[in-house]
DNA sequence: CCCTGATTCGC
DNA sequence: GCGAATCAGG
């Protein structure tokens, strides 16, 4: 494979967009990441920020007689945001903010909002899932590899488990299905079928 | 171990 | 110019 007009127009787009190499690797066909991030820093876009402000500052230093020993150069970086895989599809909250306080001032500002302890672990609150199902899903997260954010991939279960304000809080972690973000027991609980309850017929 | 981008260097 | 191998890191 060569880098078409077309295949160079998908790869900026693409990386612009935030991609990782290796998915537009992917969407290519006949590449490797390699090949992208190879391509992507000929092209000189391995910086992904655009900003159109954050002018470099050319500062020319018309002065040339100063015998004044410049510093190597401060480079200021612009601390870019690093788009981060949305993690967003996590289910529920188990552990419900306290909703803004009245406007009126409290004497205390803030209490231990954080029960913690608990389990509370049956996420998809609403519905009705069979105890079986539920049963099977406590006993699976026994076994959850306990994983961390960053230790998630596109492979693991990424159900959480426990009190996000509390230590006691990980990701399932467990092999996923095949394009779920969950195992087989939370893809269970998370995806109801919308007439999960005996339908009542009309 | 999974993945990410960065860099090197023979082709 | 290309990209595999390698490096550095989460």
């Amino acid at each position: 494979m060569s880098w078409t007009d077309e295949r160079v127009e998908t790869l900026k787009r693409m990386w612009s967009e935030g991609q990782s190499a290796s998915a537009i690797a992917k969407e290519l066909g006949g590449v490797t990441r390699n090949a992208v991030i190879g391509k992507v820093h000929r092209l000189g876009l391995s910086n992904r920020n655009d900003e159109p402000e954050a002018a470099p500052a050319p500062a020319p230093e018309p002065v040339a007689d100063k015998k004044i020993d410049r510093k190597p150069a401060p480079a200021a970086e612009p601390a870019r945001p690093e788009p981060q895989p949305e993690v967003a599809a996590v289910p529920a909250d188990p552990a419900p903010e306290e909703p803004v306080s009245q406007p009126v001032f409290t004497p205390v500002p803030r209490r231990p909002i954080v029960p913690a302890g608990q389990p509370l672990p049956p996420q998809p609150s609403a519905n009705e899932i069979s105890p079986e199902t539920l049963a099977s899903v406590r006993e699976v997260e026994k076994r959850a590899r306990k994983l961390t954010l960053m230790e998630l991939t596109e492979r693991t279960c990424k159900w959480p488990i426990g009190d996000p304000a509390t230590e006691k809080f990980w990701f399932c972690g467990l092999p996923s299905q095949a394009g779920k973000p969950y195992c087989e027991a939370h893809v269970s609980v998370a995806f109801q079928p919308m007439s999960s309850r005996r339908d009542r017929r009309r």
